[in-house]
DNA sequence: AGATCCGGTATG
DNA sequence: CATACCGGATCT
């Protein structure tokens, strides 16, 4: 179990190395670890902040649980510990400083190898979260008298009690103390143990899972009774408002799309698209990649992309062959290639890709098979609105950044029921808080 | 095999 | 206690 003074062991400050007294390790800029996270703006650093237009592949992305994940090999601590990059913070998304003692330290960089860390400026919100997750019940938290100097004085943002507090709402160290903060009438906090926090997790998760299988039955029975937009409809719900009389909308597509399928998408009357299932998409994720950037076809089997309906135009959609049968079976590798040239099942068209519109006034139906040729991922595809272009993988939205092994999030966990989210918000799993969803950006301090 | 880097541990 | 080091898991 490490300390938990500070984020974790791993800390550049100027300790000099054994063996070379006298010779500064660090540059005078480099930061205790932990500040990543909560450093100012205006860093000399922050214009590495996540471009995302870089050739920088994030590593490490299988999570536990994911298809891609290997099972450890070993039953040692640190492997039933490690924690796994998520991938999409922005901490994963960043590209390497080359400056911080790590970058220095790194190969790639010419360094040596030996301290082995990550970049300051990647460092991943969820591995701090398993680190709360694991660490917070042994934790000596401590209650201020706040009458003290210390206890006035500001939060140094800096700890892990300060870290909870800005990403996750304070949920693992509730009514901690700023851990730098010295107050002398200072009393301990007990925080809930780890096994009482995982209950109430499960707990959590439960109603979540309870609340979220609730509201896609009623929208997707809305939208079957109705036609119109389960989502609005449930969220009027939810907040108390008037449900929005119905409207006249084409018949909803058909269900059971399987996995490997191609997807059917649907957009609503609020923006919000939902696929044959009744499920939300959010309008950002879906993005036409224009022919002209299309190069190699790269897209493996069972693979779809997420195109804009409204990059589509009405001409093109009554050009485009009625809507395919959504049973047609995953492409094999082997027939892919053959696909990705040209010919769809019958429904090829000049540029081998395949879209279904049904409809041009209403709810558009849109199914992209998977010899669509993305044609090799422009390297890398223009952001739109700040988000790159996502695919469907076996029932999973993937990350841009691997096509081939895409680290992936289920679709519903992440994308479901978010009105308030805006195209421009980075993707940030939900277990990050609200306030820190638009701020999950590590800059020195 | 090499690269990345988490997390445990040695060290000052 | 802070921090440098490094075993080894997990990627390409």
């Amino acid at each position: 179990m490490s300390t938990l003074t500070s984020v974790g062991p791993m800390i550049i400050n100027g300790m000099q190395q054994p063996g070379q007294p006298g010779v500064p390790m660090m540059a005078p800029n480099q930061i205790a670890l932990s500040a990543q996270y909560l450093a100012p703006n205006g860093s000399p650093f922050s214009h590495h902040m996540p471009t995302n237009n870089n050739n920088y592949r994030t590593p490490q992305l299988a999570m536990p649980g994911s298809s891609s994940a290997p099972t450890p090999t070993t039953t040692t601590t640190a492997a039933i510990n490690r924690s796994q990059r998520c991938g999409v913070c922005r901490g994963c998304q960043c590209k390497p400083c080359g400056t911080c003692t790590y970058c220095q330290d790194s190969p790639q960089f010419g360094g040596p190898g030996v301290k082995k860390q990550s970049c300051i400026e990647r460092r991943c919100l969820r591995v701090l979260e398993n680190r709360l997750q694991r660490d917070a019940p042994t934790f000596k938290a401590r209650v201020g008298c706040n009458n003290c100097d210390d206890c006035r004085m500001a939060d140094c943002q800096v700890c892990l009690v300060c870290l909870d507090k800005r990403f996750f709402d304070n949920r693992y160290m509730t009514g901690a103390l700023c851990g730098k903060k010295r107050c002398n009438n200072a009393t301990s906090l007990e925080l809930p143990s780890q096994q009482h926090q995982q209950q109430q997790q499960s707990q959590q998760q439960q109603q979540q899972q309870q609340q979220q299988n609730s509201d896609r039955q009623m929208m997707k029975r809305s939208f079957d009774a109705t036609g119109q937009n389960g989502y609005d409809y449930v969220m009027a719900k939810r907040r108390g408002m008037e449900i929005p009389q119905p409207v006249s909308l084409p018949p909803p597509p058909p269900n059971g799309v399987q996995i490997g399928q191609p997807r059917v998408m649907m957009q609503g009357n609020n923006g919000v698209t939902l696929d044959a299932n009744g499920y939300a998409q959010p309008p950002s994720l879906i993005r036409l990649i224009p022919q002209h950037q299309q190069m190699q076809p790269q897209l493996g089997p069972h693979m779809s992309l997420l195109v804009p309906m409204s990059s589509i135009s009405n001409s093109e959609a009554q050009q485009l062959p009625p809507q395919s049968q959504p049973q047609q079976p995953p492409p094999q590798p082997q027939q892919q290639q053959q696909q990705m040239n040209g010919d769809n099942n019958g429904h090829s068209s000049s540029n081998g890709q395949t879209i279904q519109i049904n409809g041009t006034n209403g709810p558009t139906v849109v199914t992209i098979p998977h010899s669509m040729g993305i044609q090799n991922m422009p390297q890398p595809l223009p952001q739109q609105n700040g988000i790159y272009p996502h695919f469907i993988q076996n029932g999973m939205i993937n990350s841009p950044y691997d096509y081939q092994k895409m680290y992936a999030y289920p679709k519903y966990e992440y994308y479901d029921c978010d009105p308030n989210r805006s195209p421009q918000d980075p993707y940030v799993p939900p277990s990050y808080s609200g306030e820190a969803k638009n701020e999950i950006i590590l800059q020195p301090l």
